[in-house]
DNA sequence: GAGTTTGAAACT
DNA sequence: CAGTTTCAAACTC
């Protein structure tokens, strides 16, 4: 079988890369975007090699399913983004070969394997992925590993060519610019695909929209592992795990042979200032995602749960924000390779800077050598890299092994260890039974916290790190929790507010007040509006300029879902000042849609088992559904939308949660 | 930047 | 499972 390498080297031709950047389609980008595009930036070669891999099962744990998603949706992106090009099926054939040898290669080699090549695959072809900040689409690659693929990808052939045919449906069809939120919307709809046969459920969508446009379908081969039976066993956490996966950055698993290819990957995958941005693909994590920690840090911070909004606002953020200043700031930097590839000091710094925040920082571990779950890059699924300050660090890929026995341990101990932390609300629901009602938040801590001195008002709260609400899995004292007090009292309980506002008077500490102030803050979003999800992801936006600050909100990761400590790896990282407004009027539109539509175009951004919360809680009331409806039942998706995107459900079996309380 | 606090993770 | 210790992040000064 191919060594690794040379299956990088394969999928990573600079020949698929020229290409692109000559197409049409990525002229066309180019001229809408002030970035210019970095062709020198080999990146994405090695991604691509991995694409398509079918990531073994190392990691046991139910992200793994969300990383194929993902990797789809690039792709798909990829394909779709060309919609000039008429070759450009053709390309993606190639690139599919290409993946594929790698493919073989990789599979083989190492059953951790993720799927981030894939995603950086997708960058590569993405016009946006030219610049550092194209780069952050990768993140979204990051994506836990996925299932083990068919060695002939062929699945991921007939993925690519379906998103093909859906860009031509789009672009083509309605003629002119491509329908890029369409496009993204459908992303995500794959996304939602938790199967691990994701190609299957896919297929489903597609054939419906085949039905309704006439296009015809690429049939599955039978060679894939992604085959049928899977797509109905897929667990939520696949789910989740795809919010994981895009968060987790710079896993470089790779394997020893792969070396090479990560380091690449991850010089240019992190383009990105932050961590966060950069994929840390995560050796680990990728099994998903994030951590949310880690927007930055995130690089898992692909949180289960949220994986598909994650994604989306990722490809949002790249689409839509590409500025002058990201590709700036986002040099990519990949973790682990970071170092090599940084060209100056200068940009180091701007690229450390840019990472400051929050989102991007790093773990400073001493004594655990980075290979326990105290260190966040560890838990988070990804390899430590130049920003950390450990010492003795052995989660490098250069420890490969050691991490990943140490891996295995921790998960033979505790198979959820790696999962996201924060779990979406349907999840949550379903394994821990939490009713829905009462918890306003979106989302939940998987374990629920234990906080005595804090009253779940500071980031030592894991629910408040990730911006959930604690829950009746919480054995917290006191709880104050602005998310959602354990009381099922309503997150923003002003209530609350009012006690936070008189400690503070009383303490009358600086410091103090600058948390309360956050605090209230954030409840003010809140207040204004209602807990839901939406609320959540819109506070999110509003808050992440100042998440660079010490204690602003907690990691977006909660928005990714879960990116629990590793997912939550929001994209603040994307997200600059200048470029919320942007996000804010997308996402406003997004929800416009929403209601026009009645919830069916409930926000792509938010989809995921987010969704049935969402409605539940929505604030208009407009649909008010019933709890549980959920999100584990794909039947329900359907029932709700008309259009047919969610079709995803059907793929995806009312599973129990992934995670698995404890 | 150093020291303290905090709560999760790890250990017993 | 509960109690204790270890650890590193969060926080304070």
């Amino acid at each position: 079988m191919d060594t690794p390498q040379k299956s990088i080297t394969q999928i990573g031709t600079p020949i698929s890369k020229s290409k692109f950047e000559d197409s049409p389609l990525f002229n066309y980008i180019n001229s809408l975007s002030p970035i210019r595009p970095v062709k020198s930036i080999p990146i994405p070669h090695h991604f691509s090699s991995l694409n398509f891999t079918s990531p073994p099962s190392v990691f046991t744990s139910p992200h793994l399913t969300s990383s194929h998603k993902e990797s789809r949706f690039f792709k798909t992106h990829n394909s779709s983004s060309d919609p000039t090009n008429p070759v450009e099926e053709s390309t993606s054939n190639e690139e599919v070969a290409a993946a594929e040898a790698g493919d073989a290669s990789i599979g083989e080699e190492a059953s951790i394997e993720m799927e981030l090549p894939q995603i950086i695959k997708y960058d590569r072809d993405d016009p946006v992925a030219a610049s550092p900040c194209g780069r952050e689409t990768v993140d979204l690659s990051l994506v836990p590993y996925s299932p083990p693929r068919g060695e002939n990808g062929s699945s991921e052939d007939a993925s690519g060519m379906e998103l093909q045919k859906m860009y031509d449906e789009n672009v083509q069809g309605k003629n002119e610019t491509p329908d890029w939120e369409s496009l993204i919307s459908d992303a995500s709809e794959l996304l939602i695909f938790g199967s691990p046969n994701d190609s299957e459920a896919f297929r489903c969508l597609m054939m419906q929209r085949a039905s309704t446009s006439g296009v015809e379908i690429p049939k599955m081969q039978p060679g894939s592992k992604n085959e049928p039976e899977s797509s109905d066993a897929i667990p939520c956490e696949a789910v989740s795990f795809l919010h994981r996966g895009i968060r987790r950055r710079c896993l470089d698993f790779e394997m020893p042979g792969n070396k090479q290819t990560s380091s690449e990957s991850n010089t240019s995958a992190c383009g990105s200032s932050s961590r966060c941005v950069l994929p840390s693909i995560g050796l680990h994590l990728n099994a998903i995602l994030m951590s949310s920690k880690d927007s930055c840090s995130g690089n898992i911070q692909v949180g289960l749960q949220g994986s598909s909004s994650t994604l989306q606002e990722s490809l949002v953020i790249q689409t839509e924000n590409e500025t002058p200043e990201d590709a700036d700031q986002d040099v990519p930097v990949e973790p682990a390779m970071e170092e090599l590839h940084l060209s100056s000091p200068k940009k180091k710094r701007l690229k450390l800077e840019a990472g400051e925040g929050e989102s991007c920082k790093r773990c400073n571990c001493k004594k655990s050598k980075c290979l326990k779950l105290y260190c966040e890059c560890f838990a988070a699924g990804v390899y430590c890299i130049e920003p950390c300050s450990c010492i003795d660090c052995f989660n490098k890929p250069i420890h490969e092994d050691t991490v990943l026995a140490t891996r295995k341990q921790i998960e033979s101990r505790n198979p959820l260890a790696f999962a996201p932390k924060v779990i979406r609300s349907s999840d949550s629901v379903i394994e821990t039974g939490d009713d829905a009602s009462k918890t306003p938040a979106s989302a939940r801590h998987k374990r629920g916290c234990n906080c005595k001195k804090s009253n779940c008002l500071k980031k030592y709260c894991e629910c408040f790190q990730g911006g959930v609400g604690c829950s009746i899995n919480c054995r917290c004292e006191g709880c104050k929790n602005a998310f959602g007090r354990k009381d099922g009292s309503s997150t923003v309980d002003m209530e609350a507010e009012q006690e936070e506002e008189n400690e503070t008077s009383e303490k009358s500490k600086t410091a103090k007040t600058q948390q309360n102030t956050e605090v209230l803050m954030r409840k003010e979003e809140s207040s204004v509006l209602p807990t839901t999800p939406m609320s959540m992801y819109r506070q999110q936006l509003v808050q992440l300029p100042f998440s660079s600050s010490k204690n602003m909100m907690p990691p977006p990761q909660s928005l990714l879902g879960g990116g629990s400590s590793s997912s939550g790896i929001f994209n603040s990282q994307y997200l600059r000042k200048q470029d919320i407004s942007l996000i804010q009027s997308r996402t406003k539109k997004s929800f416009e849609t929403v209601t026009e539509d009645g919830v069916a175009e409930m926000p792509e951004i938010l989809s995921h088992s987010s969704i049935d919360k969402i409605k539940a809680v929505s604030p208009n009331g407009k649909r008010v559904s019933p709890p549980h409806l959920d999100s584990s039942s794909p039947g329900s998706i359907l029932g709700r939308r008309s259009g047919g995107r969610k079709l995803i459900l059907n793929s995806i079996p009312s599973f129990p949660s992934l995670t698995p309380q404890h």
